[in-house]
DNA sequence: TATAAATATGGAACCGGTTCCATTTTATTG
DNA sequence: CAATAAAATGGAACCGGTTCCATATTTATA
């Protein structure tokens, strides 16, 4: 039933050569003779040779020519918009993508302990996540290439939203349209699990504030899932208080159409009554007319990968760590208005 | 550098038995000792032994513990909605998930061929795409067990999405309301590269014409590429005839979508000067109102998972193959109503 | 032509597991 | 207790590559 395969012994006993030489030939070492390569390669064809990239990993821990992706819920938009810039960036290239997806904190711990171990992949791109200092430590000690996006460790090259901007240049907009009550709803902040962009955006959100003379006022900053619904039940909440907010600053384009959503089933008009500002630009953003701090989704996939290609083709696990920057751009569309005059 | 890892051979030594003793503690064989196996337990919780599973994989052709998803076009939101139901399924699951994009056909035959030689995967998920008779061939001289998904072959079990049904209650839909120049927005239908499911909706929405007596007009039927930009276009095209459509069928939320900002952007209002019907039911077609005809994404990831892992665990090339059809469901939203009067 | 240097080659040992058969140990029976 | 049967064990051979050193062959030099 198993297919008959070939092994290089067949290839040397054909082209009358020894196997050392047909290695010397399929690994293109300069030390062999151009008529002997040519012999071993007619052999080579002629059976439809094709070395066992298993065979070849175990004997000199050779590459996988994959690339491991850990993202937590990987099917969010936001994730979707990287990956898009990930298999983009992977196209031409020879690497096949593992995708890890992380649901839990003992997901993670498993899967960062186990993947340097398994040497399936030839380097890892870490989505959001932070890794701990002994999480690095065991990378470096296996020699495993990390690059991470949206998120950041010293020791590690990273390529970096600047979320803390993003979340200034939402409620500045906001200020400067006149709203000073202003809600924000994000994920989860002090979950163990440690998305590190939405406490970049709260505190942009929060130094905003301050910098304009706006009280921070903490019932307007609510926290859940990722969820759309999610979303629509914590806007629910916020227009219920005594003083609703007169705008909602949410850090995902899919919390703001639960928002929207909500706001809908209220009778309530955006943005006349409500404000809503979304984060992160996703495909539909457009045809909604949502007003969103677009981030470089795309583009952080692909300087991901090949940052991590790089690293790779270098043998450079002694380069020291960089970091890039990747700037966010407010898009104004139609969610956002002056506040209601009452 | 390359961190220390223990081999087989030391665990025998430090538990001063054979390695054959060993391989068959960590492999539950019964041909051994209650008072040996504990020995060898506790000499390899001692070393932190993690047998290597390259090794093994070379040995034996044990199991990667990995499967293998072949799509084209990977972050479309119908694929998302599928690898959704996928990364659900796997979730608790031992398996790693590897995914293969597609984006042409070249790739595709590359992929068919090197991946069940490759003996990466232990099982493999195709989505739309159509392998031949030599594919399928291939497939099972390797022993690659293999699950269709919305796409079929009468040697491979497939999950099938009842896409003619489909076309049917979209076009059946847009006939009770009273319209008669129903406009197909499809994929292109002759791309060799073989998306089977337009070819299906197609059928329907050609069928239910001639079942109510509606005769198929040619300019009526646009193909293009699955981006939005793309039907942005071709309803452009559509309202410019000089009988325009007074409604469009699309064979995607996302060319919906496209649809939706083109006649936005011609001041047509919707459904009062023409109605749109999408495909797929994605996350924010709620929010838009858009009437669709919802696909069981979600559902037909986790079947093709499930099917496949059953397989895998039977052992079972030899098995018949089985076809699984799921239905669709039309979802009536804002997006549909009578044609204008004139 | 003989010798030295350079180049090319073959294949045993190794990578870290699995397996199967020869051998050893334990249990059972007469 | 001895003989037989059953259970447990050890380790060489194998999986399909890579590599490195001993050896063979070719080339250059005197």
């Amino acid at each position: 039933m198993v297919a008959k395969t070939y092994t290089i012994r067949d290839v040397a006993e054909k082209a009358d050569v020894g196997v050392g030489t047909v290695s010397r030939v399929i690994n293109n070492s300069p030390l062999v003779s151009e008529k002997t390569r040519e012999k071993v390669l007619a052999a080579i064809e002629e059976l439809d040779y094709h070395p066992s990239p298993i065979a070849r990993r175990l004997s000199t821990g050779g590459r996988s020519q994959a690339i491991g992706i850990i993202a937590p819920f990987f099917t969010r938009p936001a994730y979707v918009g990287r990956l898009r810039g990930i298999e983009t960036a992977l196209l031409e290239s020879q690497y096949d993508l593992i995708l890890y997806n992380v649901e839990t904190p003992e997901q993670r711990d498993d899967l960062f302990k186990r993947i340097p171990r398994e040497r399936r992949v030839d380097g890892l791109v870490i989505i959001t996540l932070h890794p701990t200092d002994e999480d690095v430590r065991l990378f470096k000690q296996y020699g495993m290439p990390v690059v991470l996006v949206d998120s950041k460790h010293s020791e590690l090259t990273s390529i970096i939203i600047d979320d803390i901007d993003g979340g200034r240049q939402g409620t500045q907009h906001l200020i400067d349209l006149g709203h000073r009550k202003i809600a924000f709803l994000s994920d989860y902040i002090d979950y163990p699990f440690g998305f590190g962009a939405s406490q970049q955006r709260l505190k942009g959100y929060r130094q905003t504030l301050e910098r304009n003379n706006v009280v921070f006022k903490e019932q307007y900053h609510r926290q859940g899932d990722h969820s759309k619904a999610a979303a629509y039940r914590l806007a629910q909440e916020l227009m219920a208080l005594s003083e609703p907010p007169t705008s909602i600053f949410t850090t995902s384009d899919t919390h703001a159409i639960g928002c929207l959503e909500a706001l809908q089933a209220l009778g309530l008009q955006v943005p006349e009554d409500v404000s809503v500002v979304g984060y992160d630009d996703i495909e539909v953003s457009a045809y909604i007319g949502l007003t969103t701090v677009s981030q470089p989704l795309f583009q952080s996939g692909v300087d991901g990968i090949t940052t991590l290609m790089e690293i790779i083709d270098n043998g450079s696990d002694e380069a020291p760590s960089r970091s890039i920057t990747l700037p966010v751009n407010l898009v104004v569309r139609e969610t956002t208005g002056p506040p209601p005059s009452n």
